[in-house]
DNA sequence: TTGACGCCCATAATGTCCCATGATAGCCCA
DNA sequence: TGGGCTATCATGGGACATTATGGGCGTCAA
């Protein structure tokens, strides 16, 4: 599908995860997904919770049909049968999970992708627009900290070119 | 972007956010978003308030679908899977609200926004063009005086090498 | 049995919707 | 040109829906 509208967005409504929630694990185990996560979810046509470790931090990706298709694309970009493709899928594939949202949207996350993130009583859900994490909450607000002081540094020394580059009455 | 709009602007419409508002906040924690910005964000066709905190300031950053736009192909010209995009989505989506407008035209901001800002019991809206920002009304005063200075200053100097390059009002 | 997991209901807190009010600004018409 | 009439706006508050969370029971499999 192409970029432009497809389902008009009912009221506040948005075809991006974003913002944060911090939830807490019940005595079960179970964690609520951010309702309007779900919403999200449900729009996108995707029943259940398609989740993985990520594979280079602590953290855990989750999301539907847009998440499984750039994971398809990614795999899709090397040759059929080289190792990179073999490993990917393996590493990807591998270690999904398609957790169940139960009738209160909740899901329960298996041992595995607990111990990857390192959680344990609450979680910190992220929406990065056409997907989003899961984190340890205190893990959470260290990364946010480090990824928002890289984002400053990168505005800045782009402010600072653009100045460069257009001294005089740059308007838009 | 373009300067042409799209749907013809009516009478004393712009399409940009101008002018400044002063509004408070009520027992409830809502504030009405001016009408003028409520007019601007319909016809760019996005219902609700996209908003996050802005990265060096105590202030927050509000628009709607132009707003969006911008923070998406920031964030489209990482690749895929790389780790600047991880970050840049998280810092920008992951602190960003879409805030609900209800039928009279108010949001409430989260407590994370408020405390950003500095937020309490009034909020000044500040038109930027294409998106608008949200202060404490104290610090947008202190803000704009200061502002204010800066291009003055920049006016004159401005000015003066304007006459030495161009000596007679070259104008568009 | 003993859990692990599915499904159901209960509840407190929050969020959303709806209607009411006073103030303002714009408009029409004499 | 002035004077009121009305649509719009900012604001207040009550009623109701949704959310996150807790816990009860069966079922199916070790």
């Amino acid at each position: 599908m192409g970029l432009a509208g497809k389902t008009p967005p009912a009221t506040g409504e948005m075809d991006r995860f974003v913002s944060h929630y911090l939830l807490r694990l019940d005595a079960k185990g179970r964690v609520s997904v951010p309702a309007s996560f779900r919403a999200l979810l449900a729009r996108d046509g995707f029943d259940g919770l398609y989740c993985y470790p990520a594979l280079d931090r602590p953290v855990l990706d989750a999301g539907g049909n847009a998440l499984l298709a750039e994971i398809q694309s990614l795999i899709a970009g090397f040759s059929p049968f080289s190792e990179a493709r073999e490993q990917f899928s393996l590493s990807l594939y591998g270690t999904s999970e398609t957790l169940k949202i139960d009738g209160e949207g909740r899901v329960t996350l298996t041992e595995a992708l607990k111990a990857h993130a390192g959680i344990a009583a609450a979680a910190t859900f992220v929406g990065l627009g056409h997907k989003f994490q899961i984190w340890e909450p205190g893990r959470f607000r260290a990364e946010l900290a480090e990824a928002t002081e890289k984002v400053r540094a990168f505005k800045q020394e782009l402010g600072a070119r653009m100045v460069a580059v257009k001294p005089l009455g740059a308007r838009e």
